[in-house]
DNA sequence: CAGTATCCGGATGGATACTG
DNA sequence: CAGTATCCATCCGGATACTG
């Protein structure tokens, strides 16, 4: 399936993980997974550090993958929902797996993470 | 089990999914995964377009979080060989599922950045 | 061979102010 | 409310040169 060369132009499949790859990613669409819709404001307070800034760029990311879907209703003030598309939630389980693996074993990484700054 | 607020101190998984989440981190583990030992050139080679120091950081970070294990042979010329660890072997199943998700799904990924550009 | 050291440009990401 | 615009510091990452 994927040849030897892993170099850009020949293994495509980096620019698709390089979206989902994000410092806030998988955090968002963790988020949104288990929320179902969410507005703009809500994902941000959820998300307690991110900057509007980012959060906009990694909304507007995913969204061009079209993995999170962005509707925007025309009130006063105004209201701004998103949540995932049927790719998202196809992508979901594999963000959750990775999540549940990182839960299970912190402990051990970081024990990991102590010993080896020793041991230099 | 998780609360509701992914803020870094309180959620720790993100110290974590960080380290695996570099730009290098997950094409490294698959191709470790499959040739089970490599040594720095050859990872360096497969890899195509990664710098040495992109490389070097990376492993070092992979190694320090237990996921990849490095031996060094005193030889003349040098030579170390890096395999993932019993650690490394448990990620990688979840790995594999998120590239094959990409691989999956990288012609309608595709297919929505194009169109996503021209709707602005 | 497998690194380390250094330099440097560009991207990343935060803070702040402003707007429809 | 949900952004955009701007400025600015930091970090990322590549190129190059050097070493055990």
């Amino acid at each position: 399936m994927r040849t030897n060369n892993l170099s850009k132009g020949v293994c495509p499949v980096r620019s698709v993980l390089d979206g989902i790859g994000g410092k806030w990613s998988i955090l968002i669409l963790d988020i949104l997974g288990e929320k179902g819709t969410m507005r703009f404001g809500e994902i941000n307070k959820v998300l307690g550090d991110i900057s509007q800034k980012m959060l906009t760029s990694t909304l507007r990311l995913l969204e061009a993958d079209g993995i999170v879907s962005r509707k925007m209703y025309a009130e006063i003030p105004p209201r701004v929902e998103y949540e995932l598309t049927e790719l998202g939630r196809d992508l979901l389980p594999n963000i959750r797996n990775l999540i549940a693996w990182g839960h299970k074993n912190i402990e051990v990484i970081q024990r990991n993470r102590e010993s080896f700054k020793k041991n230099i």
